[in-house]
Order: C-alpha cells, then sequence, then structure tokens
DNA sequence: CATATAATAGCACATATGTTCGACAAAAAA
DNA sequence: TTTTTTGTCGAACATATGTGCTATTATATG
C-alpha cells in the first residue's frame, strides 16, 4: 500500500515534472516533504518503484519518471479473498495496478482471474480485470461476485426465467443462482494480460 | 541558423528525452554527437537556448528541456496500415496508450485487434495489443507482422516441417507461410481490454 | 593577406547528487 | 510482552555533472 508519506513524495515528483519538464532530486524531494534525511527519500522510492509507480535509473541524477502524472492512485490488485475478512482488507492486497484513467475513481480494484470458467468469454487465467464497485452488472455484463464471502469469482450475469444466474463462458462448469450467499462485487470493465 | 551540429545535438537531446523520459547530461550529449570537449557541447547548446529550441536551468543536472519533444510517453496506438507508408507513419497513428510496464521503452507500439482470427487465443476484435519491436517472436509467441507492407497483422508463430508459419487461432482461417511479402513486427506482450 | 567569427579541445574546479551504513524510535504483528 | 516491520535520521563517500578559462584550428569576410 502507499502510505501517507509516499503519497506525498508521488504528488511532489509528478508535479515538478509536470511544471519543470525534469525530476527532482532526491534532495529537493527530502526538503519539499518535509524529512531529513536523504535515505529517508531512497527509502520510499524504493517501495514506490517496486510498486511500480515509478521508475529510475541507477546513479543517474533526476532519472525518475512517473507514470501518475495524469493520476494519483493505483488500482489494487486483490488475490486470494481471505474468508472472514472484507473484501478490501489487507489480506487480500497482492499488488497494485498502475492507473492510467483520466479521472481518480476511488471504486476500482483488480482482481486476478482463477481458472478457466470463463475461458469463452476471453477471460484467461492469470488475467487482471478491473472492476467497477460502483457499476452493477446487467444481464449480460460480466460482473465479480464473492460467493459466502470468501470467493472471488468473475462470471456473466443473466436472467433466466425469473432468475438470476452466475454464467461462466466454459460448458464445464454450471449456471449458479444468485442467493443470499452471494455477495455482488461490481461489474467488469477492462482486461489486462501480461505474455 | 542552426549549424549540422546543432541539429546533431538537438535530436539527440529529443530522442533521449523521449526514450528515457530525462535529458542526457553535457558530457553524455559530448560523447553520443562526437565531441571531444564538453565546453564544446556548452557552446553549442547556449546557441541553441537562444535561439528558442531548448530550455535549460543553470547548475541544475539533466534539467535540458525540448521544444520540439512533448514529454508524453505513452504507446503509440497505430490503426490501419497505410499502403507505402513507414510502420510509424503519421497516417497510422489513431492514438496512445498510457504506458503501464516497468520500463520506459520506445521498442512498444499498440494494435488494434480487427477480426477473430485469433479468437482462441483470447485476442478478441477491438482489443489492444502491445507489442515490443526489439522482441524477436519465438515458435508458440503471438507476433505482430506486415502482410506486403500494407496490413498489420498478429498470429502465433509456429515451424512445421522446417518452414515457418503465421497461425490463426481459430479454425476457420488458413496458416500463412512466411515469405518474402511478410515483415516482423515484433512480439506481442500484453493486451489491453476494454468493456 | 589580415582579421573576425565559428568550432573545437583540454583541463580544472566546485558542487550537485545518488548511495550506503549504522542507529533508533514508533507502529504493527505475533 | 517480544519480535518484526516501518519510518526516520545523520553522516560520510564517491562520482556525476555544470561551469569557466585558455588555447588552437577551421571558416568565413573584408
Amino acid at each position: 500500500m502507499v502510505s501517507k508519506k509516499q503519497e506525498e513524495i508521488l504528488n511532489y515528483i509528478d508535479k515538478t515534472i509536470k511544471s519543470n519538464g525534469y525530476s527532482p532530486t532526491v534532495r529537493e524531494i527530502c526538503e519539499a516533504v518535509g524529512l531529513k534525511s536523504t535515505s529517508t527519500v531512497q527509502y520510499h522510492l524504493k517501495k514506490l518503484i517496486d510498486l511500480g509507480f515509478l521508475n529510475k535509473s541507477e546513479n543517474i541524477s533526476r532519472s525518475i519518471t512517473s507514470r501518475t502524472v495524469d493520476s494519483k492512485y493505483g488500482i489494487p490488485i486483490l488475490g486470494e479473498i481471505s474468508a472472514g475478512q472484507p473484501l478490501m482488507a489487507e489480506e487480500n492486497y497482492i499488488g497494485e495496478l498502475p492507473y492510467f484513467g483520466n479521472e481518480i475513481n476511488t471504486e476500482l480494484i483488480a482482481l486476478k482471474i482463477n481458472g478457466d470458467s470463463m475461458i469463452d468469454a476471453g477471460l484467461y487465467n492469470d488475467d487482471l480485470v478491473v472492476i467497477d464497485k460502483s457499476m452493477i452488472p446487467a444481464d449480460g455484463d460480466i460482473g465479480a461476485f464473492l460467493i459466502h464471502n470468501t470467493e472471488a469469482t468473475v462470471k456473466y450475469v443473466d436472467t433466466i426465467a425469473d432468475k438470476r444466474y452466475l454464467i461462466p463462458a466454459n460448458k464445464n462448469y454450471d449456471n449458479i443462482e444468485i442467493d443470499e450467499n452471494i455477495t455482488q462485487i461490481g461489474k467488469v470493465v477492462s482486461l489486462f494480460r501480461d505474455m
């Protein structure tokens, strides 16, 4: 996760690159965010780089580049959903997908596709799907759901004979009727695949 | 006005900013354009700044900015490939995909998938695939190719009986033998889908 | 040809800047 | 409570980097 200080650093870097055309030095960041040691900055920079928000060349001055110049927050990637924990609990957090939309949207999360139940919809194992929690999947949409509050799943939604179902895109899987055991997370709005 | 050397310097600066995200040092310019003294570079830099081509802050490393480069580093999205035009020609450019990889890489382009010839590989119509031009698709990989220099296509590559083929992931399409009409663009490294 | 202007080189200096290491306190987890 | 993680500091070090000065050579210009 990105701490308060890290966000502050990120913002300062973005602002500087945007207004100056080049990135600040470690010492400039130090001063700007009210830290007294350059190594504290290095510490945070390393984290931000690991999270994918920044990039930097070693031993090269002012070589920080930022992907978040136009946006502030990454999309949290959730892995295995821990039983009993609320969806956004730390336990579930496995990384962050840099956000590059135009508006800041805290309603976005990313889930890693597990298995092949949606393969006929072009959602493959290990794909990352971005879910907008503020959108309700309509019939025919692909949505993300929580089963028994312990397992996240991505499926088509549709109404058959007045009942709503989660519908896999793979003949080897059965439809699941939506009942009280199933909580809606949101609508799947985009997909990333690394090959 | 602008001498040969100065143009060379300008080009190098632009190229560097574009690919690295930050400007080169005086010494790097020195080396790159084949000069032996940093003060010669300073001499030219001053001229270029006076002429308004460059901007620079005093005593600040890597602070050169260029008017001829916009500091955006998205991945260019290429649409219909115009016959006769080089791949990266303006004619083909239909937009920019915000960059989300780890390193800044000028060898990346994005192509919009057209048709369903790769549907069994999970590449759907209108998907955007990111192509790394610096990578050669090996057997089994998905690559991007230019047919007759006019049409871009994305297919599996494989060797069958000592011949290399472009192989669609859709039974309704035939394999295409790779011959002199087919130019390799690069390897498909990731996928983006908006739903 | 003599002279001004444009390019280039070499070097040295000051400092801007990234990096490392050890220590320590606060917060979180076990 | 004990242990681990996270955040912080300070100082020292190595080098990356901008700058200034002088001298030399090429190219133009009168």
